[in-house]
RNA sequence: UGGCUUAUGGUGUAACUGGCAACACGUCUGGUUUUGGUCCAGAAGAGUCUAGGUUCGAGCCCUAGUAAGCCAACCA
């Protein structure tokens, strides 16, 4: 009985809590609430994975809900959009649900307020409501037509819905206090005119409720237990509950909102708006460009929705600022594919290479097994011949020892073929290669260190293979306050090859996923078509000898360079601080390194900045280590013994740490 | 300057009512291998933001700081 308690994320541990005090699980009921006014991105994801997750683990319903409260922004194409985005994903919803459903509900709730006076309209310029309503430091004022008699408020009101104002003249505000210390409560608008065609309810409203005031009631309406969102809704929570305290009957279940950190992927920005912007300025081909963040963009690319799933599943829920490294998503993505995508050859980078004792005019076709990590995959069969082009990358003329690929004099291994040995090169006038020649054997049971990937020149067919790298060379492009994200874009991040593929790829479809061996992972472009292949990289096999190649010139890393210069210089008092901590732990050696480096430092550290140190626990042996060597230092740059220093020094001196006392004899003498 | 939230290895998350910090990615070794992939074995890396306190014992509790994020759209 190995009953591995699965440690459950504060969410969870709210809705067991929320169970074991009595809620039925048959009342659970999550909700979706994407906006449609752009495309779904991988931040949605989280969001999507935590309602819908929930769903499935306590077989509860999920609505898919389209807050469709801004007829200005938003549009039917982002609907179908997000509705492909969230089944892809492999997510059943429940209901499709709109907010523009409870457009009449949400108006008559509103009648009463105005009739209770929790409501009332305004009819100034939204300057003057700005100014009035303050700052988070200062409490604001009221208004001078926040005292309007219930008739008068219910007659504007009912004049708004009919047409007669113009936008921009009258508002409906809830009536709770202009003085409240968070500025979500200092009376909010539930109203605002805006004769804009609605994508669903047409010209039929020309008042539309704002966010607040629909959200909660939405939830409301639908019996959603757990209503989830991301952090910058915390403070919304307050009115969120308010209005729903107006409304609430006791017999029916009262929606929940809890609050979770958003996901943030390194390299890449997550804003709606922003993401727009790359649209709209041609920076990318589209919202599903393979290089977007966007789920669609995702899908292009080749990733499946089992990876992109794992992905948010292993990134875990919590409440604090998050970046996520995108080697886990590469990692999520490698994983699955290397199970299931089928292998094959092909040469990006092509060089002919000809073998000199193969028969001209002869051809043979050769097994290759379709994937080694699948037993059910089976072999097809790859034409070989005497003229082939290989990697450009996987021939040099002469090599180290640690080089395992092809060079003069060395034999490697043709992938599902021959052994092959350098045997001399062709070169043109400028000196560059132009044909390797070789010989092979037969003999393919020799142990050699490398192998090589190949196409048969004659059999191969042409493929235009697009790579992709990061769309911005910041790790936190849209955190910056003094610089735009747009600075940061890479110039590079879409580099289109001429390729040759291995013939059997002539029948592969749109989105149909490979392994090219030893490069990495594509999938068929949906630009493809029956005369032309067009393969998108998915993500690169992962390469230890690139990396060690890469780490021999270190100028060749443009990318990461930025790493370095973004990372903020830690002070060098809090660095012999952390020192010390570890001090006593450490071996001797290490101990020494670390000494020194605390003398290093040390250097840069004014007396006023070592002080407080000086109060340091009594336990806290290491720290005060450190202290002592660091004070050592200071003493011998000229710093003048006080009392403060004599103190400190005949502690260390009574300690019973031997290092301590010894660190503290050597500056007594 | 007010309110709210957060603080654990390079990154992300754990640690059930206090019991000598775990998992994944990443990094580094070594082995296997017709992919410098996969797989296998192993290692390094945090004493939990700081300073006090309670306790036999604190990442978890208390106090005071510090830092970061969010909040003043007729957006969601």
């Amino acid at each position: 009985m190995s009953e591995e308690r699965k440690s459950l994320n504060f969410l969870e541990q709210i809705i067991e809590e929320d169970l074991a005090n009595g809620m039925p699980q048959s009342k659970l009921r999550f909700r979706f609430p994407p906006e449609p006014n752009g495309y779904l991105h991988i931040g949605h994801t989280k969001a999507i994975g935590i309602s819908f997750g929930f769903g499935e683990k306590y077989n509860a319903p999920v609505n898919l809900r389209f807050d469709d409260t801004n007829p200005a922004k938003e549009e039917q194409e982002y609907v179908d959009a997000i509705k492909e985005d969230v089944a892809w994903l492999g997510y059943k919803w429940d209901k499709e649900l709109f907010s523009s459903d409870y457009f009449q509900q949400l108006y008559d709730w509103a009648v009463q307020f105005i009739k209770e006076g929790k409501a009332y309209v305004d009819s100034q310029t939204s300057e003057a409501m700005a100014e009035q309503k303050g700052t988070p430091t200062q409490p604001g004022i009221d208004g001078p037509y926040r005292n309007r008699t219930v008739a008068e408020n219910l007659d504007l009101f009912q004049r708004m819905k009919a047409g007669e104002f113009h936008e921009g003249s009258h508002i409906l505000r809830a009536k709770i206090s202009m003085q409240h210390p968070n500025m979500l409560m200092r009376d909010p608008i539930m109203y605002r005119i805006l004769k804009k065609h609605h994508h669903r309810t047409g010209n039929d409203w020309c008042i539309y409720p704002m966010y607040d005031w629909t959200h909660g009631e939405s939830d409301y309406i639908e019996q959603i237990s757990h209503s989830l969102c991301s952090l910058e809704f915390k403070p919304h929570r307050e009115l969120y509950d308010w209005f729903l305290d107006q409304i609430t009957d006791p017999n029916l279940i009262r929606p929940k909102q809890r609050e979770f950190a958003r996901l943030n992927l390194s390299y890449t920005i997550m804003s709606k708006r922003k993401l727009l912007k790359l649209v709209e300025d041609g920076i990318v081909r589209g919202w599903d460009d393979p290089r977007m963040p966007t789920i669609s963009g995702l899908r292009r690319r080749g990733y499946t929705p089992n990876a992109i799933r794992k992905f948010v599943e292993t990134v875990g829920v919590a409440k604090r600022d998050n970046i996520i490294d995108v080697s886990l998503l590469e990692f999520c993505i490698r994983e699955d594919l290397n199970k299931t995508a089928p292998r094959v050859m092909a040469v990006l980078d092509p060089v002919k290479l000809v073998i000199t004792n193969y028969p001209e005019g002869k051809e043979e076709w050769l097994d290759a097994e379709n994937n080694q990590e699948d037993d059910s995959a089976g072999f097809r069969k790859v034409p070989f011949s005497r003229e082939l082009y290989i990697e450009k990358d996987d021939f040099k003329e002469e090599a180290n020892s640690k080089y395992f690929r092809l060079s003069l004099g060395n034999e490697v291994r043709l992938k599902n073929a021959y052994i092959i040995k350098g045997e001399s090169v062709v070169k043109d006038s400028d000196g560059n290669i132009t044909e390797i020649h070789c010989t092979y054997s037969e003999d393919t049971s020799k142990k050699v260190k490398g192998t090589l990937h190949w196409v048969s020149i004659k059999h191969a067919i042409k493929a235009e293979v697009r790579e992709y790298d990061r769309l911005f060379m910041d790790e936190a492009p849209d955190s910056h306050q003094d610089k735009d994200f747009m600075e940061f874009l890479n110039p590079e991040s879409l580099k289109i090859l001429e390729a040759f593929v291995e013939p059997s790829l002539k029948s592969a479809k749109v989105g149909d996923r490979f392994q090219f061996q030893r490069l990495g992972y594509f999938n068929v472009d949906s630009d493809a078509s029956a005369e032309k292949l067009v393969f998108n990289k998915t993500v690169g096999l992962r390469d230890t000898w690139a990396k060690q190649e890469q780490e021999k010139q270190p100028e060749t890393k443009p990318v990461q360079q930025n790493n370095n210069t973004s990372q903020p210089q830690r002070k060098a008092i809090d660095v012999i601080q952390q020192l010390g901590k570890k001090y006593t732990n450490l071996p001797e050696a290490k101990q020494l390194k670390a000494k020194e480096e605390i003398q290093q430092l040390a250097n840069e550290v004014s007396f006023d900045e070592l002080q407080p140190l000086f109060n340091t626990a009594a336990k806290k042996v290491g720290t005060r280590i450190a202290t002592i060597i660091s004070l050592g230092v200071l003493l011998k740059n000229g710093l003048q013994r006080n009392t403060d220093i004599e103190e400190f020094i005949n502690n260390a001196l009574e300690d019973s740490n031997l290092i301590l006392v010894k660190e503290a004899q050597e500056i007594t003498f």
